[in-house]
This record gives C-alpha cells, structure tokens and sequence, in this order.
DNA sequence: TGTACATCAGTGAACGCGCGTTCACTGATGTAC
DNA sequence: TGTACATCAGTGAACGCGCGTTCACTGATGTAC
C-alpha cells in the first residue's frame, strides 16, 4: 500500500484554470505585445486581428481591454516594441546588442535567415513601406531607429578606417532596405538570392571606399 | 419674338444624367482602374474601398459589378495598371517610355517630385512591402517590372561605358527602392532630402565603377 | 429611315459578414481586520 | 495566522458599424425589322 502525494503548482494550476495575479497580468500584457510586435512586422501594421492575437496568446478576446485601451493604443505600443525587438535582432544575434564589425552587420542583415523570418527581423525594413504612409508618429520611432541603425555601421569600422559620412552611412542603410525587401517581394528564390548578394557587394564596396 | 433652338449635344447629355454607350463603359472602366492603380499606390494593397472608388470615379458603387467580378478582381487588374503606368513615369516624364541615361534615370527616381507624388509613381517602390506579404501573381508582376528597370539601367549607359553585369543592376535597382522609401518613411524632411542625395550618390557611383 | 424591343450601364436601398468593442459574470488574488 | 470582502484578470455572448455584395429598377443604347 503506498500513499501518493499529488503536489500541484500553483503556478501551473493557475495558467491551466483561470489566473488573475499581477505577475501573470504582467506577463500577458508582455506575451501580447511581443506577438503583437512580431505580426505587424509579418503582415503589416493593419493586420492585427484582436480575437486572433488574443488567442495566440492563449485567452480570449474580452480580456484584451483589460491590456490596451483600444486597438490603435495596441497597434501604437506594438510598433515601438518591433522597432525595438528588430534592432537587438538586426544587430547579430539575440544576445549581444552591438555589432561586432560593419561587415558582419551588413551581411546578418542581408542574410537568407533574415530574409526569411521577417517576424523577428529588423522593423526598417519590414515596415517602411506602411510608415510611408501612416502618422508623424511612427514616422518618428522609424527615424530614430534609422539613424541609430547608421550609427551602429559607423561605430563598426575598425580603427584604421576612414570615418563614414552621416550621408553615406544612410545611403548604405537604404540599400539594406531596398535589397531585403525586394528579396522579399520577388517570387524567383534565385533572383530573391542574387538580390541578397548583390545588394552585400555595393554595401560592402561601399563601406570600403 | 425669337426662337430658342436648344441643342443638347448627346455626349454632353449622356455624361450629365444616365449614360450607358458602350463607348462610355470602356471610358469608365479605364477611370476606374486608373484610380485604383493610383489609390494602391498611395495607400496600399488593402486600401481600395469600392463605394470611395466609384466616386472618385463620379459613379455609385451598384454599378462597380458590371466592371469588376469582385474587388478581389479589381485590386489584380488595379496592381498590374500600377506597374505599368508608373513605369513610364519612372522612366523619366510621362511621354516617352526610354530613359535618356541612366543617370537620368537615377536623378528622377530619386527627386522630390517623385517621392511626393507616389500616386503617380514607380509602383516597385510603392508596393514592394505589400507584395512581400502578397499571393504570387503579385510578386510575379513586380518581378517582370523590376527585371525590366535593371534593363532600363544598362540601356542606359553610354556607349563608351563598360556593361553593367545584372547583379550590379539589381543592387542600385535595390537602392533606388530602398532610398526612395524610406525618403517616404521619415518625418524630417531635411532627413528625407538627405536620404535622396545620399542614395542618389551611392547609385550614381556604383553606375561609374 | 423610322418603330418596337431587348440589352445593359448605372442607381441606391438593403443584406450580411467580419471585427472592434461592450458588458454581465466568474472566481482567484490580495488586502483589511 | 485565519476570515471576510473588495478587486480585477479573464470569459464569452451580444452589439453595432463598416463595407463588400446583391437586387429591383430606370432609361438610354443599339439592334431587328
């Protein structure tokens, strides 16, 4: 005969039944943007669906206003999160947050890997074409990140090169978006390939001239 | 006493109350589409909303079925007008489809007219985030316009210049697209301009290299 | 060339679906005593 | 530390607006004779 002791967390109890802690209120207002974040750089800042985000994160659509105080007020603070998500990924890798050289910047960001998870890529590029055409608001967060983007090409060059231009370290920047989107927008994976490659030689050519 | 003799001209009658000529359809049709090709420029893939876009054409929306099987439709045709019309003023003014030199080409793509007229402008840029995002009809057609620009690109050059190998095409193709927009994205204006000189310079140089 | 009729482009009311938002309710959390 | 109560995160039904689509109708076009 033996006795069976059945401990259940309450952590565990509580996420499978119905919890309200402030921890767990913290950590699905976190889960929500960050998903948030990731399917506008998806799918466009006009593409978040609330009952199917809610759902992604595991609840239901009621609670969502609990969160956000609408749809727009979600859609604003998703837009900064993907700017700031995308940067600490654009950058190389997810832990470090700084370049380690121009060249190695250059090439993460023209990769296949980030070519193909836009989600979880740089919000630049996946998001420019909308910020053309949305508010002075997310144009701003668009033009903060533009720039810190050409600082961290600038503070990648080794001590022995020339110091890049503010101009040409921006007109390097465009060609990364150009290159990638259009990687993005072509249906020809060989075609979406050389534009990677090719647009990494005149970023590279021009880094080194 | 005089005589009145009131001639109402049947085109000028026609336009002002209920016209249906054939005539006037294929009229309508062509200002329907055009508006749209226009309208997607502007705001986007999704932002055709059928009842704007019959007035905008001076009609109802109930008529908007005897041009188009659905919106669905529409927005196919409207996206193929798009590239072919902002091609020709890609090209360099709206009459001839030729660019007199690529570094014509280069200067217009990236002049302020340019960037503030998306409407009427190269739809590669306009679309290109929409369409990474899109079906692969969609990316089929830019794919045909983009090839099409790289070529404009080498016709381009003078006699005397060496060819330009396709990659290196694509990359500045890239870059014209990537300057362009985010010349469009960003709220400060100097900046803008700025990402235009600078874009334009890098392209420019990478055509005499 | 004129007349009768069928066609069909365009009109505007109405329909119905998707989706953001609201609301009454549940039950665990967390605080007051 | 235990008990009573207020708070509030989350639920899911319901609401209402926007918008694509349909439909009965109008009247000019265009064709048949």
């Amino acid at each position: 005969m033996s006795i069976i002791i059945l401990i259940v967390k309450p952590s565990l109890k509580a996420r499978s039944s119905m919890g309200h802690s402030r921890a767990e209120k913290a950590e699905h207002h976190d889960r929500i943007l960050g998903l948030a974040a990731q399917r506008i750089r998806e799918a466009g800042l006009d593409a978040i669906n609330v009952a199917e985000l809610m759902r992604s994160a595991g609840l239901t659509h009621g609670g969502f206003y609990r969160h956000f105080a609408s749809r727009e007020d979600l859609v604003a603070e998703a837009l900064a999160r993907a700017f700031t998500d995308g940067a600490a990924r654009a950058m190389g890798g997810q832990e470090r947050n700084e370049p380690r050289s121009a060249g190695h910047f250059v090439r993460g960001y023209l990769s296949k890997t980030h070519r193909d998870d836009p989600g979880h890529g740089c919000a630049i590029t996946a998001l420019a074409g909308d910020i053309g055409r949305a508010d002075s608001d997310a144009k701003a967060i668009l033009e903060t990140h533009l720039k810190a983007g050409a600082d961290a090409l600038s503070r990648g060059l080794a001590e022995d090169e020339p110091p890049l231009p503010h101009g040409k370290a921006l007109a390097i920047m465009a060609a990364l978006v150009g290159g990638l989107t259009l990687a993005r927008a072509v249906g020809d994976p060989h075609l979406s390939d050389l534009l990677l490659r090719s647009t990494r030689e005149l970023a590279l050519s021009a880094l080194s001239s």
